[in-house]
RNA sequence: GGGCUCGUAGUGAAGUGGUCUAUCACGCCUCCCUGUCACGGAGGAGAUCGCCGGUUCAAAUCCGGUCGGGCCCGCCA
């Protein structure tokens, strides 16, 4: 039967059998010490018979075997337990010399990005790399746990979409049977449309945007956490319950991969009960005046602002996570509400951590006249089939409704405190990346 | 779409007109080594310096083009 590192410590005394990657070899003349990887870490083995080391002769990393060995309390053994007598079982030898090194820490550098990115399927056995995925698993189970917990219902939209979309972003055209489709950008319109169904329900699934953006916070593909929830009373409503969704996520991340995230030299949380909210126009004042840059004309925060404001914050509230919130009317897309107390402005907050914008959490216009009269505004073609099957939810009867689009890819990153959104992405789309 | 930058062994870097017949580290190969854990020691292989053209007595180094990256702005579910 299989023993899994981890466990090998509680079998002291017995013979066990291990399967997994040749991870390291250190031959010290009569002694070899050679590491085996498998799912949860790493088990060392002590070789001395020199017929089981010759076995190894000529293998590189990764070669797949199994090692039938006593386990040895050994204090001076990572984990205190090792192999010895170890008979090895070589299942698939490997013996190209891998085009990276796995067994070290590897360098994220910018420049480096592109040669971890071509061979990441085996920049990923590296044990440090890996921990990044699994805390972005585990982020993502604590908010699918969270929503769950607020009875969303998780849905899937299609992706392939009839070429209108709601607006924005470029979209990525292709052939469907002789007529145009686009890849969804976003499930916004479905998701509304779900409002009618389920009131509450959330989607994880990718988004594909055609934007020629080549920085650290763009990819092609994007992972989106989609939220819509019905029968708000107010804007405020969906703020928090965004915010706190977040709020959660991150501190069981904290909690539970505290080790992990201290070796990946992530910051420390700072984070309070309830995400401070700064209007648009505040946010503009007070960078103008602290900066001496003049913003109070721009439509939409720039990059600096975003950053400037999520320092401004940690300071003045011990809360690295804030609301901009009332972007001025300028910036609207159909689907947002007017803020009846100020027409020039709608109700749409973004959600910035860190630095940058990882949601935007704007309240729905759910009035079938006044939406049809917005969407005419901004020049869509309400006959459309992209749009018609939309307006028939609305016309059938929408409750007033908000929710979040929401970048799971940023908020891995920024958790991590990693420089390129694209490290937090198990093969990133980009400009120019679309393999492996 | 605009701007700025970088391409040197498998990987990461140094070298920015001549002493470069290109240096270092990791990895790889051979040998030595009984407590390694970035093991250590000795030796070895591996690069037409992204590609094309130009300037020059002389180009990895300067210039132009081209291809491939990176970063920022714009745009942005």
């Amino acid at each position: 039967m299989r023993i899994l590192s981890s466990d090998v410590k509680d079998h002291v005394g017995k013979t066990v059998h291990v399967q997994g990657w040749l991870h390291k070899k250190r031959l010290l003349g009569g002694l070899t010490f050679i590491n085996v990887r498998d799912r949860r870490g790493l088990v060392q083995v002590v070789i001395k018979d020199k017929a089981e080391v010759e076995k190894l002769r000529g293998l590189q990393i990764g070669t797949v075997l199994t090692v039938d060995g006593k386990v040895v309390e050994e204090p001076r053994a990572p984990g205190g337990a090792e192999l010895h007598d170890a008979v090895v079982t070589v299942l698939v030898p490997v013996t190209d010399e891998p085009p990276i090194e796995i067994d070290k820490p590897i360098g994220h550098k910018p420049e480096n990005l592109d040669t971890l990115f071509e061979h990441r399927a085996l920049n990923l056995r590296n044990l440090q790399e890996q921990k990044i995925f699994k805390i972005r698993a585990s982020l993502l189970r604590y908010i699918r746990e969270f929503l769950g917990k607020h009875e969303f219902v998780e849905i899937q939209t299609p992706k392939l979409l009839a070429g209108a979309t709601e607006g924005g972003a470029e979209v990525f055209k292709l052939d469907y049977f002789g007529q145009e489709a686009t890849l969804a950008q976003s499930p916004q319109l479905y998701k509304q449309m779900m409002v009618g169904a389920f009131e509450r329900v959330f989607e994880i699934a990718p988004a594909f945007r055609a934007e020629l953006s080549a920085t650290t916070r763009h990819m092609s593909e994007v992972m989106m956490l989609d939220i819509e929830m019905g029968f708000v009373k107010d804007h405020d409503e969906v703020l928090d319950m965004v915010g706190d969704l977040t709020i959660d996520a991150l501190r069981r991340t904290y909690k539970d991969h505290a080790d992990d995230l201290k070796s990946l030299n992530a910051p420390e949380l700072v984070v309070t009960d309830k995400v401070p909210k700064f209007s648009v126009a505040e946010i503009h004042e007070l960078y103008t005046k602290a900066t001496g840059n003049d913003t109070t004309e721009e439509k939409d925060l720039i990059p600096d602002e975003e950053k400037w404001i999520c320092e401004y914050t940690k300071k003045q509230s011990g809360s690295e996570l804030v609301y901009a919130v009332k972007f001025p009317i300028e910036a609207m897309k159909f689907y947002h509400q007017v803020n009846p107390e100020d027409p020039t402005t709608v109700l749409w907050g973004d959600l910035l951590f860190r630095g940058l914008e990882i949601a935007t959490v704007p309240l729905r216009e759910y009035r079938y006249d006044k939406l049809v009269e917005q969407m005419k505004a901004a020049g869509v073609d309400v006959e459309h089939p992209g749009y018609k099957y939309y307006l028939q939810a609305f016309k059938f009867g929408l409750p007033q409704h908000g929710g979040c689009g929401y970048g799971i890819d940023r908020l891995v990153q920024k958790t991590i405190g990693l420089k390129n959104v694209k490290e937090a992405t198990l093969f990133p789309r980009d400009i120019n990346r679309l393999a492996p």
